[in-house]
DNA sequence: AGTATAACCTGTCTGC
DNA sequence: TGCAGACAGGTTATAC
């Protein structure tokens, strides 16, 4: 589910809430979630919370990292006392900070998601990030998205889908992002305008900039590390807006379907 | 280099 | 009420 303004909020709870806690305890409830030694974790304390592109990178003291990657429904939970652990929960972490306990429950419903404990130096090597393309607000600038589009002959939508090129944007957000630079999503990449690379540029950093600000899309899935929902949802302007009007020009929205997933456009606005 | 499809899983919704 | 089918924020392997 989480795309990089998620896993951007995600990640900034976890350092707020977490940094200097020391894992006392780890529950396992079902291994075949994690890859590597997760007792190794046992006793070190959080230092630095990353993120590349939609998987986070949690440093722990002692040389070691746990890389947590949500995919489709994957969530942390800072569990309050009391409550009822989230349904599929498969691992639950104790952490100590002073007199403070602190829980964090991950959960997946589909499994897609894991776990990876690994040293610290290794983080980089991983084939996961070492394969992730360029991040928006950091190497991704206007000249290298240029590059990038220009070298492109697939539609445009599907080149924003490509982690290898950009890492972060996912259905939701580049639905958007064509939306607001009003570009067809099935446009083939180079055919695109200086004008409209410029813009898309553009729109896809004002997307993704709202949806760090409006702590995510819960469209259905995602919660933060409170548990709460995100805002950007009701600031959708065609994600899942089959058939209403555009809030352009109340053309009726379209879905089609692309690399198969659903995209939504407006046949008007976006041409 | 690109596409398309299936696979990994569970849950929810729609239509018959 | 039941049941089949489509679909869901992601990534990867495999076959064209």
């Amino acid at each position: 589910m989480p795309e990089l303004p998620e896993v951007e909020t995600i990640r900034s709870q976890v350092a707020a809430h977490l940094a200097g806690s020391k894992l006392a305890a780890i529950e396992v409830k079902r291994a075949s979630i994690i890859k590597g030694e997760i007792t190794s974790l046992k006793g070190k304390t959080i230092k630095v919370v990353r993120r590349y592109g939609k998987l986070m990178v949690v440093d722990f003291s002692k040389g070691l990292s746990l890389a947590i990657h949500l995919k489709m429904t994957g969530r942390l939970t800072l569990l309050k006392d009391e409550m009822e652990l989230p349904i599929h929960t498969h691992v639950i972490f104790t952490f100590k900070q002073g007199d403070e306990t602190k829980r964090v429950a991950f959960s997946d419903t589909r499994r897609f998601g894991f776990l990876h404990v690994l040293p610290t130096h290794e983080v980089g090597e991983l084939k996961f990030i070492r394969s992730l393309g360029k991040e928006p607000f950091k190497d991704l600038d206007l000249a290298a998205f240029v590059e990038m589009v220009r070298g492109a002959t697939r539609p445009i939508k599907n080149l924003l889908l490509d982690q290898s090129r950009i890492a972060g944007i996912g259905n939701i957000y580049a639905c958007e992002a064509l939306w607001l630079a009003g570009i067809k999503p099935t446009k083939r990449a180079d055919k695109l305008t200086k004008k409209e690379v410029k813009l898309l540029f553009g729109a896809v950093e004002s997307v993704l900039k709202e949806g760090i600000a409006r702590g995510g899309a819960s469209d259905n899935d995602y919660r933060n590390l409170l548990g709460e929902k995100g805002e950007y949802q009701n600031f959708f302007k065609v994600y899942g807006r089959t058939g209403k009007p555009c809030l352009h020009c109340e053309t009726p929205l379209k879905r089609i379907v692309q690399a198969g997933r659903s995209t939504f456009y407006c046949p008007t606005c976006q041409s």
